[in-house]
DNA sequence: AGCACGCCGACT
DNA sequence: GTCGGCGTGCTC
């Protein structure tokens, strides 16, 4: 410690936009440093801090700074790089330091928070190295020469599941490992990195280690701490995992690049993507993107000459693109002379496809059984009386449900408004859609999995395994269902409803739109006979498009980027979501009116576009009113929007969040 | 964020 | 007469 520095600058885990002073006792005068934990008084209990500076006065009045109570760190927890980086988190998402820095450490080093026990060692002996094939070297080639050289760059790998875009980064890895160089390979949930775990153990063995929320916090703990010195050089994990304290860091792998798990959704609202570009400034390393559908963002930077593009194609085995049949329900709805949940085309093929021992994929995003119920006498909607949005009829407990805040009633006989009994169930779940199939091919054996299957881990794994192994003849199933199930392809494959997905009040619903139809056509392609994928909709032109192009991402990207610069939307320009809540609907609508006020002085200096405020699309949740703004600029505004949030967050009685770069 | 303090409504 | 609601201010 330098002579005459007397107060320890602390920050504290807490939303609290400032550091607060402490004396430095003369005992712990040689402890004391930059990043290491403190144990200080503060309010009643008392809290761990981080020291984040000193300085030789406060503008307090002496008696009223405490000492600090102990050093907790020998060394500091973060070194110099991560350190410089919760300064770049905090400026970027707007949350304070403590928060930015409580978000980089796991979680056995917070008080209060705790993991679940698990653990998994497995040892084997080391696999051989397969070789690459031509294209797949070309890109192995690209990759290395800039890892090797210290020239980092940014890569996005885009091929199908089968291409060898993991043995193709294990063989990275490896290169990165003989020039001492560590890497952090990132999956979207634990299940992936599961799958691909033993894969890792068997090529690099303890150089690798998993990092995740299912190991216990001592594990965790040990983890961590070893790589801080230098042991681990391979890190497995998903989303914090970008912040794994490895030496000489090489190289970050995303795997599945566009997956939204990368965004954590509590603050700081960070994506993983765009901490691993931060890690890339401040340690040199390359990062690696990796998907079978790229995301626009990535794509665009592609386009704009940062990132460079490498292509693999489907090695083994050779598969043939599905025939695609798009049914227009217009049709449908006019023949039929009433909504239906299959087309006579998709049921007739069902049909056939079970008659030949073929097996049937079924996607709707939408899980319980009815969507909404309302009441044909008087009209009215069964609704949360916490959050504005219709409560779902679960047949698994026999209750409705809000999937917002997750509160459960009785389903009742009749109208809580009339009391007359006409009330009416209908919008379709997959649970509607499981029984249906039941009913209509009773002789089929069918699973289902959807958030609700999925509580467990376990059950998730069955449903997923037991179609794998052909146990089950038709599978239904929400988003969890779009990545690559059956290894030769399935023979049919139904799209119940795409206009759910294309419907959706969100800039990106095309794009979410297409990743989901080309994911689900590619588990159509077989590699014997021919797979086919029937789409439904009441937009078929739309979705025609987006259909056609899943063979051809440039087609999608060229017409997609076209509205996208239209409306100065991302990749053009910066996205700044901000949601005022509270329970008082009037002081909520007139803050956020008074904080567009505030923004408007630098819409000239800073370019910015402003939408709203405008409600919520659940405008209440929880029994809170939501209202939102929505800021576009060229450049981020986080210095600026701290200022005015400084001036604002007076009021408590409404809740700002900020989300930079929202999904 | 957590906690204390302080000022107005329905109750043993 | 009290218990308790949450609006405001403070924590080195």
């Amino acid at each position: 410690m330098k002579k005459g520095l007397l107060y320890a600058q602390v920050v504290l885990p807490l939303p609290l936009d400032r550091s607060f002073d402490y004396l430095i006792p003369s005992s712990l005068m040689k402890k004391v440093g930059i990043g290491k934990r403190v144990r200080v008084p503060f309010g009643k209990e008392g809290k761990v801090g981080y020291i984040v500076g000193f300085s030789s006065r406060s503008p307090l009045p002496p008696k009223s700074v405490k000492p600090l109570g102990m050093v907790i760190d020998e060394e500091p927890l973060l070194d110099e790089r991560l350190f410089e980086l919760s300064k770049r988190l905090r400026d970027y998402y707007l949350c304070s330091w403590g928060e930015a820095l409580e978000a980089m450490l796991p979680t056995s080093l917070l008080p209060r928070k705790r993991g679940i026990p698990f653990s998994s060692v497995m040892e084997g002996p080391l696999e051989t190295v397969p070789s690459l094939n031509e294209e797949q070297k070309r890109s192995f080639q690209e990759i290395v020469s800039h890892v090797a050289q210290e020239r980092p760059a940014t890569f996005l790998l885009v091929g199908p599941e089968g291409s060898g875009k993991m043995e193709l980064t294990l063989q990275v890895i490896r290169t990165c490992l003989e020039k001492e160089r560590s890497s952090i390979v990132l999956f979207p949930e634990i299940s992936l990195l599961r799958r691909e775990e033993e894969r890792f153990r068997r090529r690099f063995g303890e150089k690798v280690c998993s990092l995740h929320s299912q190991l216990s916090p001592l594990k965790r703990y040990e983890i961590w701490m070893s790589l801080k010195k230098g042991n681990g050089r391979v890190v497995l994990g998903v989303r914090s995992a970008v912040f794994s304290p490895v030496q000489q860091l090489g190289l970050i792998v995303l795997y599945e690049e566009g997956d939204s798990s990368y965004k954590q959704e509590e603050s700081p609202r960070y994506h993983a993507r765009q901490i691993a570009l931060m890690r890339s400034e401040l340690e040199g390393c390359s990062i690696l993107l990796e998907s079978s559908v790229p995301s626009l963002e990535s794509y665009a930077e592609v386009e704009r000459g940062r990132y460079v593009l490498l292509r693999l194609s489907r090695t083994f085995p050779e598969k043939h693109p599905p025939s695609i049949r798009i049914v227009d329900m217009r049709e449908e709805l006019r023949d039929q002379k009433r909504k239906v949940l299959f087309s006579k085309e998709l049921e007739r093929k069902i049909a056939e496809v079970l008659k030949e021992k073929g097996q049937v994929l079924l996607f709707l995003n939408r899980r319980g059984f009815s969507t909404f119920i309302h009441c044909r006498k008087c009209g009215s909607t069964l609704r949360c009386p916490n959050c504005s949005i219709s409560l779902k009829y679960h047949f698994e407990p026999k209750r409705l449900i809000c999937h917002y805040c997750n509160v459960q009633e009785k389903a009742p006989e009749i109208c809580p408004a009339c009391r007359e009994s006409y009330l009416q169930y209908s919008g379709v779940g997959t649970e509607r859609v499981e029984s249906e199939i039941h009913r209509l091919f009773p002789e089929a054996r069918i699973g289902r999995l959807d958030a609700d299957v999925a509580k467990s881990a376990r059950s998730q794994e069955e449903a997923l395994t037991s179609f794998r192994r052909g146990e089950v003849d038709l599978l239904v199933g929400t988003q969890m269902v779009v990545r690559e199930l059956v290894p030769q392809g399935i023979p049919l494959v139904g799209i119940l409803s795409a206009d759910t997905l294309l419907n959706r009040p969100d800039f990106r619903s095309a794009e979410r739109t297409f990743g989901v139809l080309s994911r689900l056509m590619s588990q159509a392609a077989r590699a014997e006979g021919t797979g086919e994928v029937i789409i439904q909709t009441f937009s078929p032109e739309k979705i025609a498009f987006l259909a056609d192009t899943s063979q051809d991402y440039s087609a999608f990207y060229q017409e997609e980027i076209r509205s996208r610069k239209e409306l100065g939307f991302p990749p053009f320009g910066f996205l700044t979501q901000m949601t005022f809540s509270g329970k008082k609907e009037e002081k909520v609508t007139s803050l956020s009116n008074s904080f567009k006020k505030s923004l408007n002085r630098l819409k000239q200096k800073k370019r910015l576009a402003l939408l709203g405020p405008a409600p919520c699309l659940v405008y209440q949740l929880k029994g809170e009113y939501r209202w939102q703004l929505l800021i576009k600029s060229e450049k981020p505004i986080g210095e600026s929007l701290r200022k005015i949030l400084k001036r604002s967050q007076e009021s408590r009685a409404v809740k700002i969040t900020v989300d930079v770069d929202p999904l």
